[in-house]
DNA sequence: AAATAATTTAAACACTTGTTTAAATTTTGG
DNA sequence: CCAAAATTTAAACAAGTGTTTAAATTATTT
């Protein structure tokens, strides 16, 4: 007699299901979703096939799970930074260091959100859950404000976006590319990685915000 | 009496053969090795699937050969800029602009690279077959040359190249997230990659070569 | 035109896939 | 402690996987 464990736990071990969300979320990051089976995740957990459907009904459901937990602590680290008290200028540095950390300990993570959302079998736009706890920040009136005193180039919130993006995620998503490439070991990128950082930083607030001309 | 075939071609009808490949591409390019099965394959090219194994001995040995026409493809477009007789300069730009050009027409194609590397199964290196290449255009030398001028700014080639790429790469790899975060069609996000295009060139150029302040 | 080789096909192969069933085990509540 | 519920398991399911076999078809050569 199987039952699903849905919102109502009636003094349920919680272990379990966080074991096989862990182990998921490894494997899906790391293999992505059509590179892995379930009985690999369920070998990762240590235990029956079965039991993913019996907590998940669905691989698919499951990833899904993961998908959206991935999304949402991408958009914590975000918000942390726009509810902060500071000029634009500040924030976007801010932004650009947080961002950094944030992916020097889930590296998996930009690739891993660009290939669900690029395999998007559904529909259903994540937009409307990403972009509203932004907008409540009141970064884009921060931002159009900003660029209407002049003192950041008026450019459109998407090209900023994907400028930012390009920088930020794009090198963690390269990495085994990158040490490909040049034959380096993980140590070396990591510290080219930090060097990339502060380039990034110099570069994007002096195309961002520039100075006019100093006397 | 099935031959595998080699080398020496004696009066095949290549057609079949170049219609598998340019379907496998297709296939590869949109869904992956992992997220595709010959069948899908054999059902794009209107044939059998034992076709491909005739052909090709095995769906590995088929995404081999589609991923190193990629990357010479990929390859080549950087060596035609890499071999102009012209500055550092007006190469970084003319780079940034056939990059772009290139991408707009194959934009499947730096996701595909940076996945097909991500789960590259052997340890091969595809580093010698793809610096050796441009290491022979002098590109190398002349970085060294133009930053011992002071020409261009001192960092390493590495760091360079990933500056490069984040900027040329990412926007391609990231169209269908852009288009669901910001709910925009196909033809917009055309015309983001445009902007996108010159923020990155002015932006990139003015980091790379940064004017010692003029009187 | 006949024989030989090359190409294409349908069918089967062994194996893996996600999911389900039903039985076994553990945990819980009275 | 014991019945009822929750959890975990082994086994099976049908469908899909990459690959191979052998027969059928087409093209080539003499």
């Amino acid at each position: 007699m199987q039952r699903i464990c849905q919102n109502k736990q009636m003094k349920i071990d919680l272990s379990t299901e966080e074991k096989i969300k862990a182990a998921a979320k490894r494997v899906f990051m790391t293999k992505g979703f059509d590179g892995c089976s379930v009985r690999d995740i369920a070998k990762e957990v240590g235990s029956n096939v079965a039991l993913l459907n019996y907590y998940f009904r669905s691989k698919e459901k499951l990833f899904e799970l993961i998908f959206e937990g991935a999304m949402s602590d991408f958009l914590q680290s975000i918000i942390e930074v726009f509810s902060s008290d500071l000029p634009l200028k500040e924030k976007t540095s801010l932004l650009i260091d947080k961002e950094f950390d944030f992916f020097m300990e889930h590296p998996e993570l930009p690739m891993f959100i660009i290939q669900a959302i690029q395999q998007n079998k559904n529909e259903s736009s994540v937009a409307p859950t990403f972009f509203e706890p932004i907008e409540k920040t009141g970064i884009f009136q921060q931002l159009k404000d900003a660029q209407a005193k002049g003192e950041m180039r008026p450019m459109s919130l998407r090209n900023i976006t994907i400028l930012l993006m390009s920088n930020v995620h794009y090198p963690f998503m390269s990495k085994k590319l990158t040490q490909q490439f040049h034959g380096i070991d993980e140590a070396t990128l990591q510290q080219d990685l930090l060097a990339h950082k502060a380039h990034v930083k110099e570069m994007l607030i002096n195309y961002l915000f520039p100075q006019n001309q100093p006397a």
